[in-house]
DNA sequence: AGTTGGATGACAATTACATGACACCCCTTC
DNA sequence: GAAGGGGTGTCATGTAATTGTCATCCAACT
Protein backbone atom coordinates (compact mmCIF):
# COMPACT_ATOMS: atom_id res chain seq x y z
CA UNK A 1 0.00 0.00 0.00
CA UNK A 2 1.00 3.82 -0.61
CA UNK A 3 2.56 6.02 1.86
CA UNK A 4 -0.39 7.22 4.35
CA UNK A 5 -1.35 10.98 4.04
CA UNK A 6 -3.42 12.94 6.99
CA UNK A 7 -4.94 15.86 5.15
CA UNK A 8 -5.59 18.72 7.88
CA UNK A 9 -7.48 21.39 6.43
CA UNK A 10 -11.02 23.29 6.55
CA UNK A 11 -11.49 24.33 3.35
CA UNK A 12 -13.66 21.90 1.74
CA UNK A 13 -13.01 22.39 -2.03
CA UNK A 14 -9.01 22.13 -1.10
CA UNK A 15 -9.30 19.46 0.72
CA UNK A 16 -11.20 17.28 -1.82
CA UNK A 17 -8.74 18.59 -4.50
CA UNK A 18 -5.48 17.23 -2.82
CA UNK A 19 -7.39 13.93 -1.73
CA UNK A 20 -8.28 13.48 -5.27
CA UNK A 21 -4.91 13.78 -6.53
CA UNK A 22 -3.10 12.43 -3.69
CA UNK A 23 -4.98 9.45 -3.73
CA UNK A 24 -4.48 9.24 -7.99
CA UNK A 25 -1.14 8.99 -6.77
CA UNK A 26 -1.30 6.11 -5.01
CA UNK A 27 -1.25 7.51 -1.75
CA UNK A 28 -3.69 6.73 1.00
CA UNK A 29 -5.25 9.93 2.50
CA UNK A 30 -7.42 10.54 5.67
CA UNK A 31 -8.93 13.63 6.36
CA UNK A 32 -10.22 15.96 8.96
CA UNK A 33 -11.01 19.70 9.39
CA UNK A 34 -10.33 20.84 12.44
CA UNK A 35 -6.90 20.75 14.09
CA UNK A 36 -8.19 19.36 17.83
CA UNK A 37 -9.88 16.54 15.12
CA UNK A 38 -6.34 16.12 13.90
CA UNK A 39 -4.47 15.96 16.97
CA UNK A 40 -7.23 12.92 17.77
CA UNK A 41 -6.62 11.27 15.14
CA UNK A 42 -2.99 11.41 15.16
CA UNK A 43 -3.02 9.24 18.60
CA UNK A 44 -4.60 6.60 16.82
CA UNK A 45 -2.92 6.64 13.67
CA UNK A 46 0.30 7.85 12.69
CA UNK A 47 0.67 9.12 9.08
CA UNK A 48 3.63 9.06 6.88
CA UNK A 49 3.07 12.75 6.55
CA UNK A 50 0.56 15.74 7.07
CA UNK A 51 -1.06 17.84 5.30
CA UNK A 52 -1.40 21.06 7.51
CA UNK A 53 -3.35 24.20 7.03
CA UNK A 54 -2.19 27.37 8.68
CA UNK A 55 -5.38 29.04 9.75
CA UNK A 56 -7.72 26.02 11.44
CA UNK A 57 -10.49 25.97 13.27
CA UNK A 58 -10.24 24.78 16.83
CA UNK A 59 -6.55 24.30 17.10
CA UNK A 60 -4.28 26.09 14.51
CA UNK A 61 -1.63 25.09 12.73
CA UNK A 62 0.92 26.60 13.97
CA UNK A 63 0.08 25.07 17.54
CA UNK A 64 -0.90 21.58 15.94
CA UNK A 65 2.54 21.32 14.94
CA UNK A 66 4.00 22.24 17.89
CA UNK A 67 1.97 19.43 19.75
CA UNK A 68 2.99 17.45 17.00
CA UNK A 69 6.97 17.64 17.63
CA UNK A 70 6.17 17.44 21.36
CA UNK A 71 4.99 13.96 21.13
CA UNK A 72 7.29 11.23 20.93
CA UNK A 73 5.40 9.08 18.34
CA UNK A 74 5.32 11.88 15.70
CA UNK A 75 8.32 13.74 16.72
CA UNK A 76 9.39 12.68 13.46
CA UNK A 77 6.75 13.01 11.34
CA UNK A 78 7.53 14.99 8.51
CA UNK A 79 4.84 18.01 8.03
CA UNK A 80 4.10 19.89 5.44
CA UNK A 81 2.35 23.65 6.01
CA UNK A 82 0.08 25.38 3.78
CA UNK A 83 0.25 29.20 4.23
CA UNK A 84 -2.17 31.35 2.31
CA UNK A 85 0.47 33.88 0.39
CA UNK A 86 2.07 36.99 2.61
CA UNK A 87 -0.66 35.99 5.38
CA UNK A 88 2.61 34.55 7.72
CA UNK A 89 5.64 36.07 5.57
CA UNK A 90 8.64 33.99 5.30
CA UNK A 91 9.74 30.67 5.64
CA UNK A 92 11.25 30.66 8.45
CA UNK A 93 8.37 30.99 10.66
CA UNK A 94 7.07 27.80 8.93
CA UNK A 95 10.03 26.17 9.14
CA UNK A 96 10.48 26.87 12.48
CA UNK A 97 7.39 26.12 13.88
CA UNK A 98 8.58 22.68 13.24
CA UNK A 99 6.87 22.38 10.01
CA UNK A 100 9.55 20.35 7.32
CA UNK A 101 8.51 22.20 4.31
CA UNK A 102 5.82 24.56 3.47
CA UNK A 103 3.81 25.71 0.67
CA UNK A 104 1.65 28.72 -0.16
CA UNK A 105 -1.40 29.03 -1.86
CA UNK A 106 -2.55 29.12 -4.69
CA UNK A 107 -0.02 26.57 -5.15
CA UNK A 108 -0.04 24.24 -8.34
CA UNK A 109 -0.78 20.28 -7.56
CA UNK A 110 2.25 18.80 -9.37
CA UNK A 111 4.54 21.30 -7.02
CA UNK A 112 2.73 20.14 -3.98
CA UNK A 113 3.16 16.19 -5.16
CA UNK A 114 7.19 16.70 -5.82
CA UNK A 115 7.08 17.94 -2.36
CA UNK A 116 5.49 15.55 -0.90
CA UNK A 117 7.57 13.32 -2.70
CA UNK A 118 10.84 14.57 -1.78
CA UNK A 119 10.21 14.81 1.65
CA UNK A 120 9.16 11.25 2.18
CA UNK A 121 12.29 10.14 0.18
CA UNK A 122 13.96 11.97 2.86
CA UNK A 123 12.35 9.88 5.78
CA UNK A 124 10.90 6.70 3.91
CA UNK A 125 13.21 6.27 1.16
CA UNK A 126 11.80 2.58 0.72
CA UNK A 127 7.72 4.18 0.02
CA UNK A 128 9.05 6.41 -2.84
CA UNK A 129 10.35 5.17 -5.88
CA UNK A 130 13.41 7.54 -7.43
CA UNK A 131 13.20 5.61 -10.61
CA UNK A 132 9.74 4.98 -12.73
CA UNK A 133 10.44 1.70 -14.86
CA UNK A 134 7.85 0.51 -17.27
CA UNK A 135 8.89 -2.59 -20.53
CA UNK A 136 11.90 -0.52 -21.65
CA UNK A 137 11.29 3.25 -20.30
CA UNK A 138 13.11 4.43 -17.51
CA UNK A 139 12.05 7.95 -15.75
CA UNK A 140 14.72 9.04 -12.85
CA UNK A 141 13.07 11.87 -11.29
CA UNK A 142 16.34 12.61 -8.91
CA UNK A 143 18.44 13.34 -12.43
CA UNK A 144 15.18 14.21 -14.23
CA UNK A 145 16.42 11.95 -17.04
CA UNK A 146 14.34 9.49 -19.44
CA UNK A 147 15.66 6.48 -21.20
CA UNK A 148 13.97 4.13 -23.75
CA UNK A 149 15.87 1.12 -24.85
CA UNK A 150 19.13 2.54 -22.78
CA UNK A 151 19.05 5.71 -24.55
CA UNK A 152 18.66 8.96 -23.09
CA UNK A 153 15.55 11.27 -24.51
CA UNK A 154 14.99 14.75 -24.50
CA UNK A 155 11.46 15.63 -22.82
CA UNK A 156 10.21 19.34 -22.25
CA UNK A 157 9.12 20.00 -18.75
CA UNK A 158 5.31 19.46 -19.34
CA UNK A 159 5.94 16.17 -20.98
CA UNK A 160 7.89 15.19 -18.81
CA UNK A 161 5.12 15.81 -15.72
CA UNK A 162 3.18 14.04 -18.28
CA UNK A 163 4.89 11.16 -18.58
CA UNK A 164 5.90 10.51 -15.41
CA UNK A 165 2.23 11.19 -14.06
CA UNK A 166 0.81 8.05 -16.64
CA UNK A 167 3.87 6.13 -15.55
CA UNK A 168 2.65 6.28 -12.31
CA UNK A 169 -0.52 4.99 -12.28
CA UNK A 170 0.09 2.10 -15.88
CA UNK A 171 -2.99 1.08 -17.24
CA UNK A 172 -5.36 3.37 -15.22
CA UNK A 173 -6.93 5.71 -18.09
CA UNK A 174 -7.04 9.45 -17.33
CA UNK A 175 -9.34 12.06 -18.49
CA UNK A 176 -8.33 15.03 -20.60
CA UNK A 177 -9.37 17.22 -17.26
CA UNK A 178 -7.80 15.03 -14.98
CA UNK A 179 -4.67 15.00 -16.77
CA UNK A 180 -4.77 18.69 -17.11
CA UNK A 181 -5.16 18.91 -12.81
CA UNK A 182 -2.30 16.44 -11.97
CA UNK A 183 -0.12 17.64 -14.54
CA UNK A 184 -0.98 21.48 -15.09
CA UNK A 185 -2.07 22.66 -11.83
CA UNK A 186 -5.62 22.88 -10.90
CA UNK A 187 -6.29 26.51 -11.42
CA UNK A 188 -5.15 26.81 -14.94
CA UNK A 189 -7.59 27.96 -17.97
CA UNK A 190 -6.42 25.66 -20.89
CA UNK A 191 -8.23 24.30 -23.70
CA UNK A 192 -8.68 20.15 -22.91
CA UNK A 193 -7.30 19.61 -26.38
CA UNK A 194 -3.83 20.79 -25.59
CA UNK A 195 -3.50 18.00 -23.49
CA UNK A 196 -3.84 15.86 -27.26
CA UNK A 197 -0.97 17.98 -28.39
CA UNK A 198 1.03 17.04 -25.54
CA UNK A 199 0.41 13.82 -25.68
CA UNK A 200 1.44 13.60 -29.71
CA UNK A 201 4.91 15.47 -28.12
CA UNK A 202 5.32 12.82 -25.93
CA UNK A 203 4.96 10.43 -28.25
CA UNK A 204 6.90 11.90 -30.88
CA UNK A 205 9.62 12.14 -27.98
CA UNK A 206 9.81 8.61 -27.36
CA UNK A 207 8.69 6.59 -29.75
CA UNK A 208 11.55 5.23 -31.80
CA UNK A 209 11.06 3.48 -34.77
CA UNK A 210 9.80 0.12 -34.75
CA UNK A 211 9.26 0.04 -30.89
CA UNK A 212 5.62 0.10 -29.91
CA UNK A 213 3.65 3.11 -28.59
CA UNK A 214 3.41 2.86 -24.64
CA UNK A 215 0.64 5.58 -24.79
CA UNK A 216 -3.08 4.21 -25.51
CA UNK A 217 -5.84 6.44 -26.09
CA UNK A 218 -8.73 5.30 -25.66
CA UNK A 219 -11.49 6.90 -27.55
CA UNK A 220 -14.18 9.37 -25.66
CA UNK A 221 -12.17 8.82 -22.22
CA UNK A 222 -8.59 9.90 -21.82
CA UNK A 223 -5.28 8.54 -22.43
CA UNK A 224 -3.27 5.83 -20.05
CA UNK A 225 0.07 4.30 -20.35
CA UNK A 226 -0.71 0.87 -21.55
CA UNK A 227 -0.23 -1.75 -19.04
CA UNK A 228 0.34 -4.92 -21.64
CA UNK A 229 3.49 -2.86 -22.70
CA UNK A 230 4.34 -1.91 -19.05
CA UNK A 231 4.45 -5.62 -17.85
CA UNK A 232 5.98 -6.80 -21.26
CA UNK A 233 10.26 -7.97 -21.79
CA UNK A 234 11.32 -5.38 -23.91
CA UNK A 235 14.96 -6.10 -24.18
CA UNK A 236 16.22 -3.71 -21.69
CA UNK A 237 19.68 -4.96 -21.95
CA UNK A 238 20.45 -5.92 -25.47
CA UNK B 1 24.26 5.27 7.38
CA UNK B 2 25.58 9.02 8.42
CA UNK B 3 27.51 10.47 11.34
CA UNK B 4 25.60 10.72 14.48
CA UNK B 5 25.11 14.01 15.84
CA UNK B 6 23.50 15.05 19.30
CA UNK B 7 22.19 18.64 19.05
CA UNK B 8 22.27 19.90 22.76
CA UNK B 9 19.75 23.18 22.32
CA UNK B 10 16.49 24.38 24.17
CA UNK B 11 15.71 26.74 21.52
CA UNK B 12 12.96 24.23 19.75
CA UNK B 13 12.65 26.30 16.40
CA UNK B 14 16.77 26.31 15.92
CA UNK B 15 16.78 23.01 16.94
CA UNK B 16 14.56 21.81 14.13
CA UNK B 17 16.44 24.19 11.63
CA UNK B 18 19.66 22.40 12.75
CA UNK B 19 17.96 18.99 12.43
CA UNK B 20 16.93 19.68 9.36
CA UNK B 21 19.69 20.65 7.32
CA UNK B 22 21.71 18.10 9.49
CA UNK B 23 19.15 15.46 8.24
CA UNK B 24 19.44 16.82 4.48
CA UNK B 25 23.04 16.54 4.36
CA UNK B 26 22.72 12.80 5.80
CA UNK B 27 23.60 12.90 9.44
CA UNK B 28 21.25 10.87 11.77
CA UNK B 29 20.38 13.26 14.19
CA UNK B 30 19.68 13.03 17.77
CA UNK B 31 18.50 15.91 19.62
CA UNK B 32 17.22 16.63 24.02
CA UNK B 33 16.56 20.25 25.24
CA UNK B 34 18.31 19.28 28.86
CA UNK B 35 21.78 19.58 29.65
CA UNK B 36 20.85 16.63 31.80
CA UNK B 37 18.99 14.87 29.74
CA UNK B 38 22.16 14.99 27.22
CA UNK B 39 24.25 13.49 29.96
CA UNK B 40 21.84 10.60 30.28
CA UNK B 41 21.91 10.30 25.94
CA UNK B 42 25.31 10.13 25.87
CA UNK B 43 25.35 7.05 28.14
CA UNK B 44 23.41 5.44 26.34
CA UNK B 45 25.02 6.26 23.21
CA UNK B 46 27.95 8.40 22.18
CA UNK B 47 27.48 9.83 19.04
CA UNK B 48 30.15 11.43 16.18
CA UNK B 49 29.65 15.25 17.17
CA UNK B 50 27.41 17.25 19.61
CA UNK B 51 26.21 20.47 18.67
CA UNK B 52 25.93 22.45 22.37
CA UNK B 53 24.39 25.41 23.47
CA UNK B 54 25.99 27.55 25.90
CA UNK B 55 22.72 28.45 27.83
CA UNK B 56 20.95 25.37 28.35
CA UNK B 57 18.46 24.33 31.58
CA UNK B 58 19.41 21.84 33.43
CA UNK B 59 22.90 21.65 33.47
CA UNK B 60 24.58 24.37 31.15
CA UNK B 61 26.44 23.97 28.04
CA UNK B 62 29.42 24.44 30.03
CA UNK B 63 29.15 22.40 32.80
CA UNK B 64 28.03 19.80 30.46
CA UNK B 65 30.94 20.28 28.08
CA UNK B 66 32.98 19.51 30.83
CA UNK B 67 31.65 16.68 32.24
CA UNK B 68 31.75 15.06 28.87
CA UNK B 69 35.37 15.65 28.96
CA UNK B 70 35.54 14.04 32.12
CA UNK B 71 34.28 11.12 31.47
CA UNK B 72 36.47 8.82 29.66
CA UNK B 73 33.98 7.63 27.10
CA UNK B 74 33.62 11.09 25.42
CA UNK B 75 36.93 12.58 26.62
CA UNK B 76 37.60 12.65 22.98
CA UNK B 77 34.16 13.25 21.34
CA UNK B 78 34.21 16.31 18.99
CA UNK B 79 31.88 19.53 20.37
CA UNK B 80 30.83 22.48 19.09
CA UNK B 81 29.52 25.41 21.44
CA UNK B 82 26.65 27.06 20.15
CA UNK B 83 26.82 30.70 21.74
CA UNK B 84 24.55 34.17 21.51
CA UNK B 85 26.90 36.78 19.98
CA UNK B 86 28.86 38.22 23.04
CA UNK B 87 32.52 39.35 23.08
CA UNK B 88 35.76 37.35 22.44
CA UNK B 89 35.72 36.40 26.44
CA UNK B 90 32.59 34.14 25.15
CA UNK B 91 35.24 32.06 22.45
CA UNK B 92 38.27 31.91 25.31
CA UNK B 93 35.71 30.52 28.05
CA UNK B 94 34.03 28.26 25.68
CA UNK B 95 37.35 26.49 23.95
CA UNK B 96 39.12 26.59 27.30
CA UNK B 97 35.84 24.41 28.76
CA UNK B 98 36.93 21.86 26.15
CA UNK B 99 34.90 22.79 22.96
CA UNK B 100 36.33 22.06 19.53
CA UNK B 101 35.16 25.11 18.18
CA UNK B 102 32.26 27.23 18.81
CA UNK B 103 29.96 29.40 16.25
CA UNK B 104 27.70 32.82 17.96
CA UNK B 105 24.30 32.74 16.90
CA UNK B 106 23.01 33.37 14.34
CA UNK B 107 24.83 31.78 11.98
CA UNK B 108 24.38 30.79 8.73
CA UNK B 109 23.59 27.19 7.86
CA UNK B 110 26.52 26.67 5.42
CA UNK B 111 28.75 27.82 7.63
CA UNK B 112 27.81 25.78 10.45
CA UNK B 113 27.85 22.44 8.31
CA UNK B 114 31.16 23.25 7.08
CA UNK B 115 31.93 23.42 10.47
CA UNK B 116 30.73 20.18 11.70
CA UNK B 117 32.45 18.62 8.66
CA UNK B 118 35.44 20.05 8.99
CA UNK B 119 35.69 18.69 12.81
CA UNK B 120 34.31 15.11 12.03
CA UNK B 121 37.54 14.81 9.21
CA UNK B 122 39.48 15.53 11.95
CA UNK B 123 38.44 12.86 14.10
CA UNK B 124 36.52 10.69 11.66
CA UNK B 125 38.13 10.75 8.47
CA UNK B 126 36.35 7.73 7.38
CA UNK B 127 33.20 9.31 7.88
CA UNK B 128 33.88 12.44 5.53
CA UNK B 129 35.32 12.85 2.22
CA UNK B 130 37.43 15.36 1.74
CA UNK B 131 38.13 15.08 -1.65
CA UNK B 132 35.66 15.22 -3.88
CA UNK B 133 36.40 13.39 -7.36
CA UNK B 134 34.62 13.62 -10.53
CA UNK B 135 35.88 13.18 -13.83
CA UNK B 136 38.80 14.88 -14.24
CA UNK B 137 37.26 17.54 -11.29
CA UNK B 138 38.99 17.57 -8.14
CA UNK B 139 37.51 19.22 -5.11
CA UNK B 140 39.76 19.36 -2.03
CA UNK B 141 37.01 20.87 0.92
CA UNK B 142 40.00 20.85 3.56
CA UNK B 143 42.57 23.23 0.97
CA UNK B 144 39.52 24.66 -0.39
CA UNK B 145 41.40 23.91 -4.08
CA UNK B 146 39.96 22.49 -7.41
CA UNK B 147 41.78 21.27 -9.71
CA UNK B 148 40.67 20.69 -13.38
CA UNK B 149 42.90 17.91 -15.67
CA UNK B 150 45.16 18.88 -12.81
CA UNK B 151 45.31 22.56 -13.17
CA UNK B 152 44.47 24.86 -10.74
CA UNK B 153 41.22 26.81 -10.54
CA UNK B 154 40.39 30.14 -8.95
CA UNK B 155 36.76 29.80 -7.91
CA UNK B 156 35.14 32.72 -5.75
CA UNK B 157 33.64 31.23 -1.71
CA UNK B 158 30.04 31.12 -3.24
CA UNK B 159 31.15 28.85 -6.54
CA UNK B 160 32.95 26.58 -4.35
CA UNK B 161 30.14 25.71 -2.11
CA UNK B 162 27.92 26.10 -4.96
CA UNK B 163 30.01 23.18 -6.78
CA UNK B 164 30.82 21.06 -3.70
CA UNK B 165 27.34 21.08 -2.77
CA UNK B 166 26.34 19.87 -6.40
CA UNK B 167 29.34 17.25 -6.44
CA UNK B 168 28.02 15.92 -3.31
CA UNK B 169 25.51 14.16 -5.27
CA UNK B 170 26.43 13.72 -9.18
CA UNK B 171 23.36 13.49 -11.26
CA UNK B 172 20.21 15.08 -8.65
CA UNK B 173 18.77 17.78 -10.16
CA UNK B 174 18.03 20.71 -7.59
CA UNK B 175 15.97 23.77 -7.95
CA UNK B 176 16.81 26.82 -7.64
CA UNK B 177 14.92 27.47 -4.06
CA UNK B 178 16.84 24.15 -3.06
CA UNK B 179 20.41 25.84 -3.91
CA UNK B 180 19.82 29.01 -2.02
CA UNK B 181 18.95 27.02 0.63
CA UNK B 182 22.02 24.70 0.51
CA UNK B 183 24.34 27.29 -0.48
CA UNK B 184 23.51 30.46 0.32
CA UNK B 185 21.47 29.76 3.43
CA UNK B 186 17.94 29.41 5.12
CA UNK B 187 17.25 32.84 6.04
CA UNK B 188 18.44 34.53 3.20
CA UNK B 189 15.88 36.40 0.46
CA UNK B 190 17.17 36.57 -2.63
CA UNK B 191 16.46 36.34 -6.14
CA UNK B 192 16.43 32.84 -7.64
CA UNK B 193 17.87 33.98 -10.72
CA UNK B 194 20.99 34.79 -8.85
CA UNK B 195 21.59 31.32 -9.05
CA UNK B 196 21.96 31.70 -12.45
CA UNK B 197 24.40 33.92 -12.40
CA UNK B 198 26.68 31.86 -9.93
CA UNK B 199 26.75 28.70 -11.92
CA UNK B 200 27.51 30.89 -14.73
CA UNK B 201 30.50 32.16 -13.17
CA UNK B 202 31.36 28.56 -11.87
CA UNK B 203 31.12 27.03 -15.68
CA UNK B 204 33.60 29.88 -16.71
CA UNK B 205 35.53 28.69 -13.84
CA UNK B 206 35.52 25.37 -14.59
CA UNK B 207 35.28 25.28 -18.35
CA UNK B 208 38.61 24.65 -19.64
CA UNK B 209 38.42 24.71 -23.90
CA UNK B 210 37.03 21.77 -25.61
CA UNK B 211 36.11 20.20 -22.42
CA UNK B 212 32.93 19.37 -21.63
CA UNK B 213 30.34 21.58 -19.29
CA UNK B 214 29.97 19.50 -16.05
CA UNK B 215 27.26 21.52 -15.28
CA UNK B 216 23.64 20.57 -16.57
CA UNK B 217 20.84 22.68 -16.98
CA UNK B 218 17.11 21.18 -16.91
CA UNK B 219 14.85 23.40 -17.98
CA UNK B 220 12.11 23.96 -15.68
CA UNK B 221 13.54 22.14 -13.18
CA UNK B 222 17.27 23.52 -11.86
CA UNK B 223 21.09 22.23 -12.31
CA UNK B 224 22.74 19.22 -11.95
CA UNK B 225 26.29 18.21 -11.75
CA UNK B 226 26.36 15.45 -14.69
CA UNK B 227 26.35 12.05 -13.25
CA UNK B 228 27.71 10.99 -16.50
CA UNK B 229 30.53 13.57 -17.32
CA UNK B 230 31.16 12.43 -13.23
CA UNK B 231 31.51 8.89 -14.47
CA UNK B 232 33.64 9.35 -17.76
CA UNK B 233 37.56 8.24 -17.58
CA UNK B 234 38.60 11.79 -18.49
CA UNK B 235 42.68 11.23 -18.50
CA UNK B 236 42.84 12.36 -15.26
CA UNK B 237 46.70 11.85 -15.63
CA UNK B 238 47.15 13.47 -18.77
C1' DA C 1 -21.89 8.81 -46.15
C1' DG C 2 -22.12 11.54 -42.12
C1' DT C 3 -20.59 12.60 -37.69
C1' DT C 4 -17.64 12.70 -33.88
C1' DG C 5 -13.27 12.56 -31.71
C1' DG C 6 -8.31 12.35 -32.15
C1' DA C 7 -3.70 13.34 -34.59
C1' DT C 8 -0.61 16.55 -36.45
C1' DG C 9 1.95 20.40 -38.50
C1' DA C 10 2.28 25.30 -38.33
C1' DC C 11 2.50 29.56 -35.75
C1' DA C 12 2.92 33.25 -32.47
C1' DA C 13 3.41 34.28 -27.75
C1' DT C 14 5.54 33.27 -23.80
C1' DT C 15 8.95 31.64 -20.76
C1' DA C 16 13.27 30.29 -19.14
C1' DC C 17 17.97 30.55 -19.26
C1' DA C 18 22.76 32.73 -20.47
C1' DT C 19 25.46 36.61 -20.27
C1' DG C 20 27.57 41.10 -19.81
C1' DA C 21 27.21 45.37 -17.20
C1' DC C 22 27.00 47.69 -13.01
C1' DA C 23 26.58 49.26 -8.34
C1' DC C 24 27.77 47.85 -3.72
C1' DC C 25 29.92 46.10 -0.32
C1' DC C 26 34.07 44.64 2.54
C1' DC C 27 38.86 43.99 2.54
C1' DT C 28 43.57 45.20 2.17
C1' DT C 29 47.15 48.36 1.17
C1' DC C 30 49.15 52.42 0.70
C1' DG D 1 41.07 57.50 4.77
C1' DA D 2 41.63 56.97 -0.07
C1' DA D 3 42.35 53.85 -3.61
C1' DG D 4 42.27 49.46 -5.48
C1' DG D 5 40.40 44.57 -5.87
C1' DG D 6 37.68 40.72 -5.38
C1' DG D 7 33.22 39.03 -4.71
C1' DT D 8 27.96 39.57 -4.79
C1' DG D 9 23.37 40.50 -6.01
C1' DT D 10 20.41 42.67 -9.46
C1' DC D 11 19.11 44.03 -13.93
C1' DA D 12 18.64 44.42 -18.99
C1' DT D 13 19.22 42.16 -23.06
C1' DG D 14 19.67 38.45 -26.25
C1' DT D 15 18.43 33.83 -27.55
C1' DA D 16 16.48 29.47 -27.79
C1' DA D 17 13.18 26.25 -25.99
C1' DT D 18 8.56 25.52 -24.79
C1' DT D 19 3.77 26.15 -25.01
C1' DG D 20 -1.15 26.92 -26.20
C1' DT D 21 -4.13 27.41 -30.03
C1' DC D 22 -5.81 26.54 -34.63
C1' DA D 23 -6.82 24.62 -38.95
C1' DT D 24 -6.66 20.54 -41.26
C1' DC D 25 -6.49 15.86 -41.86
C1' DC D 26 -7.60 11.11 -40.53
C1' DA D 27 -9.92 7.21 -38.18
C1' DA D 28 -13.52 5.27 -35.80
C1' DC D 29 -18.16 4.74 -34.98
C1' DT D 30 -23.39 5.10 -36.46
Amino acid sequence: MGPRVLIVEDEEPLMLLLRYNLEAEGYEVDSVSRGDEAEIRLREQVPDIVLLDWMLPGLSGIELCRRIRARSETERLPVIMLTARGEEGDRIRGLSTGADDYIVKPFSVPELLARVRALLRRTKPAHIATLLRAGDIELDRETHRVRRAGQELHLGPTEFRLLEFLMQSPGRVFSREHLLNAVWGHDVYIDERTVDVHVGRLRKAINLPRKPDPIRTVRGAGYSFDETFAREEHALEA
